[in-house]
DNA sequence: CAAGAACTACGAAGATTTTCGTTGACATTA
DNA sequence: TAATGTCAACGAAAATCTTCGTAGTTCTTG
C-alpha cells in the first residue's frame, strides 16, 4: 500500500500525531499515557487507532520489540502544511491574507505576536526573493 | 434547538455553505446547480444535506414560497473564524505564526500577497491599539 | 512452573457522514 | 383535465470514524 501523499488524519488522528510530534517514536502505551493526560480513551482504542493508521500509511512500526514502535511517516511540517492548505484553499480560496485576517480576529494577538509574524514575512521573502 | 455558536460544518455543509455565501438565500435547486459546476451530486443529495443543516441550525430556511429559500444563520465571517480558529488550536496550539509559516510554505506566494499580509497586519495592530 | 501482567489482533457496535431512490403533493401545459 | 415537471419528506444503504471487549500470545516473577 504506497501512497505517500494527501495525509488527511482525522480529528482522532491528529491528537495521536502530536503525541508522536512531540514524543518521537512510541509504543502504544506511551501514546496512550500521553493521551490520557487531556482524554480519556482505553488502552485498546489507542492501539486500533494506530493499527489503522498503520495501514492508511500514515504511520509505520516498529515490530521489532514486543510492544511495537511507531512513528509519523511524514514529518510534521509536511502534514501541518498539508492541514492548513486544505483550509486555505476550502475556506478561503488560497486567499493566505483572508486565511490570517479570520485567524487573528477571534483572539487577543500579543504584539509579540504581530511582530513574529512581521519577521516571518522578512523572512520568508528574504528567503524566497 | 436553539444552539447558535460552534459550528464545524462537514465537508460537504462547507461547500454548500460556500454557495450560500456566495449566492445569498438560495433555493436547493439554485445550490445544486451552482454545485453541480464542480461536482456531480443527485438534487436530493443536496436537499437533504440541506434539511440536516437546517436542523443542526447551521442553516435557516423560508417556506414561503413552495421552493423553499436556504439562508446561512451565521455570517461567513464567523464561521470562518471558528473553522480557522479550530485548526489554529488543534494543529498549531494557537501559534498564528506557525500557522503563517506553513501557510505559506507549500506554495508560491506572490509579492502582491506578501504586501497584502503586511497592509493587514498594520491594519489589524492599528486597529486593536 | 503457574499466575498475572503486558501486548497484539479481531471483530463489532454505535455514531456520523454521504448519497440516493421513492413517494406523494403541487403546478404547468398541451 | 390528463400528462409531465418540480418539490419536499422519508427512509435507508454505504462509507467512515470512534470506541471497546475478548481472545490469544508472550513475558515476568513469586
Amino acid at each position: 500500500m504506497l501512497k505517500e501523499r494527501l495525509q488527511r488524519p482525522t480529528s482522532s488522528e491528529l491528537e495521536i500525531l502530536r503525541v508522536l510530534w512531540a514524543r518521537g517514536p512510541s509504543t502504544v502505551r506511551e501514546v496512550h499515557e500521553a493521551l490520557s493526560e487531556k482524554k480519556d480513551l482505553g488502552y485498546t482504542t489507542v492501539l486500533k487507532l494506530l493499527q489503522i493508521m498503520t495501514a492508511k500509511g500514515t504511520v509505520r512500526r516498529d515490530e521489532g520489540q514486543r510492544a511495537h514502535v511507531y512513528e509519523a511517516c511524514q514529518p510534521a511540517t509536511e502534514t501541518k502544511r498539508q492541514l492548513v492548505g486544505d483550509v486555505l484553499q476550502r475556506v478561503f480560496e488560497g486567499s493566505a491574507s483572508e486565511l490570517m485576517i479570520h485567524a487573528l480576529e477571534g483572539r487577543r494577538t500579543s504584539r509579540k505576536e504581530l511582530e513574529e509574524l512581521r519577521r516571518m514575512l522578512d523572512e520568508y521573502e528574504r528567503r524566497t526573493r
